[in-house]
RNA sequence: GCCCGGGUGGCGAAAUUGGUAGACGCAGGGGACUCAAAAUCCCCCGGAGCGAUCCGUGUCGGUUCGAGUCCGACCCCGGGCACCA
């Protein structure tokens, strides 16, 4: 079970709350009590006021420390960022649709906003983030690809277009990966934030409209990609570094401020985006790259056009007839002779903004001084505590209007001065709770001894929805705290297992104006057509339909969630957990439904009852203290090879974490031992039914602790089933003297033979062709070529005789 | 749009990583027990065919003695895309 706090993902006692009908987002003192009350109940035995609570003053507390300490190295800094905001609208309100406990999700077009921003250095960390990732064995190799691309280390060159603007000689960068390509430079582009464009649009209202608009639309890579990209000329004209010709500055939609320099180099020929923008606005495309055999034309895109390994330049002057590399090498060269630029390594990854305009939050500890600007709060004074009776009320960051957290002195000259209101993004949280977990205790520092004892943590897991953000900024955080000699690991996590997602259906109705609200599929009645497919869905408390929208991943704010407490209480946790274990494997994503759980309780009744029948002539065994005699014997034996076979079988999945198939192995051998007669059992059986038992018990036991505990003792193995150790496989069991083989002709199933296990290939061969059915496809064909899968199967390969 | 996964019976899935496709369950059908029901136990259960056999792992193509598994193209679904956390 993961440990709980307040946040590392989710507040259980926020949904505790909002299931018992507390208004979501009404943080009183009261609901906060009332949360306490819950985690107890649920059976956490944390005080987690004291001691693991992420939000407790005493983790805030470290937070804020190695802040302060980053900005003091110049990790953490301030600067202006781009963010979305969500249009606040009071009439929501009413309708108790919330995020965060704080804002609220309108469903309104988002704006862009620019303002003040603490950011963390994450960048500086890339290089080590990346080459850190093949040290990661313990990794699923997907999340490792994930993050190496998210991070997109490539190598390019940063080179300047020189211009004159105002009288004053500048130069606007520009980064590409594709330098071989920069004879065909035709236009330039800039984000709509960039200084350029600003400037541009102080004497071009129709720019300044254009730029007013850029700042409606989304800052996120998703959409960004997918809008249609526009752009407007700025009129200003830079001057190409290489060639001397002018190009004239564009504004696009499509040039990301956050990245690189805010600009890039426009060579329609070779790049796709630039090809189509150039299309629409009747720009030139002007070919710098061939490939032999292939023809250019400027009516449609080709995707030889962007070939970095078949390529050579053409109409590039001097550097006609290089390759990539070479010519990447001689343009970098000329670049850097004339201080206009160089070879540089450049990374997609962006630092991490982590201010956030929310109550619920770390406060970041900084005070605003009219006369000694932004001063960090002194380490004696931290931690910077939140408010706690403080209310939401839909409009913006409600600490701003709370003249008690607000109104303070400044730390440097005492002068009357402002708390930053600005909370911590929550990620930050979730950074580093495993390593205070392993120094709970210390209140004098944020880690110690015992934390660098017991990290790295030997085994995690988590949602495969936080394959890139939470993993790396804890791999990140990490290297932090071990840079300030804190921990002595650089990697928080050895081996980690990404759960697949549990997702359900939602449902909603449409409130008017682009705003949804959703009801949970407990308040829902489906209905299904013949072959089980949704038709329709109406609400329980009003009978009237409801839209069914997409199956997603759980969440609060599609209130999708399924709660299995009902299932626990009807049939024992025990049941809840082999029914949930056996549903899938934990790494594949699971569209919860009730359906099987009655096959998991029937299982273990199953087992209840059968130990019991067997319980008497077990203990009576036990009572004489007979020395069980060794399973042996005709009949014994194929019963003993397939109880050591799926013993086998259900090691190696627990290994893999295939926790589906161990179950059914359970299920496997409870039918096994079923199918022994009880009655009057002759001692071979006896010994093969406590050995079973035995083995059964502690495979199961992980799953359903209780029963299995109970069963084990009851059936007099010993006192506590965890010191039994893990069961192991006999390799004589496994030993037959016969094997059965698949015989196959030209790879198609003709039938099975039984030979005798060491069986030379001679007489494999010949017990196979001798098989009648087999004789039916071989007759009258020539042999070809026989293919032996030692103890598995024979394929006869024939052609028709010539 | 980009990155990462996935697609197998009516349903959840398995196939020890290129070697008998559908283990183990759920649902369904039939039977036993019962006055009856529940529970329990037994049998059947991908499609076509009396059968031999043929077809069948999202679609199309390829490699191979042999492909759910490998390669190429495409379709659909899920996760992430930096302020949901």
């Amino acid at each position: 079970m993961q440990p709980m706090g307040w946040d590392a993902f989710g507040l259980p006692a926020e949904n505790a709350a909002m299931a018992n009908g507390v208004p979501p987002g009404r943080w009183t003192r009261d609901n906060i009590a009332y949360m306490k009350a819950q985690l107890k109940s649920l059976g956490f035995a944390i005080d987690w006021e004291r001691e693991l609570a992420t939000c407790h003053p005493d983790y805030y507390r470290w937070n804020q420390w190695l802040f302060l300490r980053m900005l003091e190295r110049g990790l953490a800094y301030k600067k202006s960022g781009v963010v979305n905001w969500d249009p606040v609208d009071q009439t929501v309100l009413a309708n108790e649709q919330v995020i965060d406990g704080c804002g609220w999700r309108t469903g309104a077009p988002v704006e862009k906003r620019e303002i003040p921003m603490y950011y963390l250095g994450i960048t500086r960390y890339a290089e080590e983030l990346l080459a850190d990732l093949d040290g990661l064995g313990g990794w699923p190799p997907q999340v490792k690809t994930m993050q190496a691309n998210w991070i997109g280390k490539s190598y390019g060159v940063r080179f300047a277009f020189p211009y004159t603007l105002d009288g004053e000689a500048q130069l606007l960068w520009v980064f590409t990966t594709r330098a071989d390509t920069v004879m065909g430079v035709t236009f330039c582009a800039v984000a709509a934030e960039h200084p350029l464009a600003a400037r541009a649009a102080r004497d071009n209202p129709e720019l300044a409209a254009f730029i007013e608009e850029c700042k409606h639309g989304s800052v996120k890579e998703a959409d960004l990609e997918t809008i249609e990209k526009q752009g407007m000329p700025t009129g200003i004209r830079v001057r190409h570094p290489l060639s001397g010709e002018e190009v004239e500055v564009w504004v696009g939609n499509y040039v990301l401020m956050g990245y690189g320099e805010g600009a890039v180099m426009a060579v329609p020929a070779h790049d796709e985006r630039d090809f189509h923008f150039a299309q629409k606005y009747g720009l030139e495309i002007r070919q710098v790259i061939e490939v032999a055999g292939e023809s250019f034309s400027t009516d449609a895109w080709q995707p030889w056009y962007a070939d970095k390994e078949r390529g050579r330049c053409v109409n590039s002057g001097r550097y006609d007839g290089l390759g990539y590399a070479d010519a990447v090498d001689a343009i970098a060269a000329d670049l850097a002779a004339r201080e206009l630029g160089e070879k540089r390594v450049q990374y997609r990854l962006r630092d991490w903004g982590v201010s956030r305009q929310r109550y619920w939050g770390c406060p970041i500890p900084i005070v605003h001084c009219d006369a000694c600007g932004d001063v960090p709060v002194p380490d004696d004074q931290l931690p910077v505590v939140l408010p706690e009776d403080c209310v939401p009320d839909g409009s913006g960051n409600p600490l701003q209007r709370r003249d008690d957290f607000v109104d303070t002195s400044c730390p440097s000259c005492g002068a009357p001065a402002r708390r930053e209101t600005d909370t911590m993004d929550t990620f930050v949280d979730s950074s580093w709770y495993y390593v205070r977990y392993a120094c709970r205790d210390n209140r004098a520092a944020m880690a110690d001894a015992n934390a660098s004892y017991w990290m790295p943590v030997d085994q995690y897991v988590g949602g495969i929805e936080h394959a890139i953000l939470h993993l790396l900024y804890s791999r990140f955080w990490t290297k932090v705290m071990r840079d300030l000699g804190l921990l002595d690991c650089a990697e928080p996590f050895t081996n980690l297992l990404t759960q697949g997602m549990v997702v359900a259906e939602t449902f909603y109705r449409d409130q008017g104006g682009g705003k949804k609200r959703y009801y949970n599929p407990a308040e829902v009645e489906v209905s299904h057509d013949d072959k089980g497919k949704v038709t329709g869905a109406t609400l329980r408390a009003d009978g009237a339909p409801v839209v069914v929208g997409p199956i997603e991943k759980m969440s609060k704010s599609k209130n999708n969630g399924v709660d299995p407490q009902a299932l626990v209480e009807r049939y024992g946790a025990d049941t809840v957990r082999v029914f949930t274990m056996f549903a899938a494997p934990p790494e594949q994503s699971l569209e919860w439904s009730d359906s099987g759980v009655e096959g998991a309780a029937r299982f273990l009744k199953r087992l209840w009852t059968l130990a019991y029948a067997w319980h008497p002539a077990l203990q009576a065994l036990k009572a004489v203290g007979i020395a069980l005699p060794p399973v042996s014997g005709a009949d014994a034996a194929p019963l003993r090879r397939e109880l050591h076979a799926v013993l086998q079988q259900a090691s190696h999945d627990y290994g893999r974490y295939q926790f589906n198939t161990v179950v059914s192995a359970c299920m496997k051998l409870l039918n096994l031992l079923g199918g022994l007669d009880h009655e009057g059992a002759p001692a071979w059986r006896l010994a093969l039914a406590h050995e079973g038992f035995s083995v059964l018990l502690r495979l199961l036991a992980p799953v359903a602790p209780h029963l299995c505990q109970q069963l084990w003792s009851d059936l007099g193995y010993g006192s506590e089933i965890l010191d039994a150790g893990w069961p192991q496989v006999d390799p004589e069991a496994l030993v037959s003297d016969e094997v059965e083989l698949v015989v196959q002709v030209n790879g198609k199933l003709r039938g099975q033979v039984r030979v005798p296990a060491g069986c030379d290939r001679a007489a494999l061969e010949a017990a196979a062709l001798a098989e009648p059915n087999v004789q039916r496809f071989t007759a009258g064909k020539s042999l070809r070529k026989v293919i032996v899968v030692p103890g598995r199967l024979v394929n006869l390969v024939v052609t028709d005789a010539s």
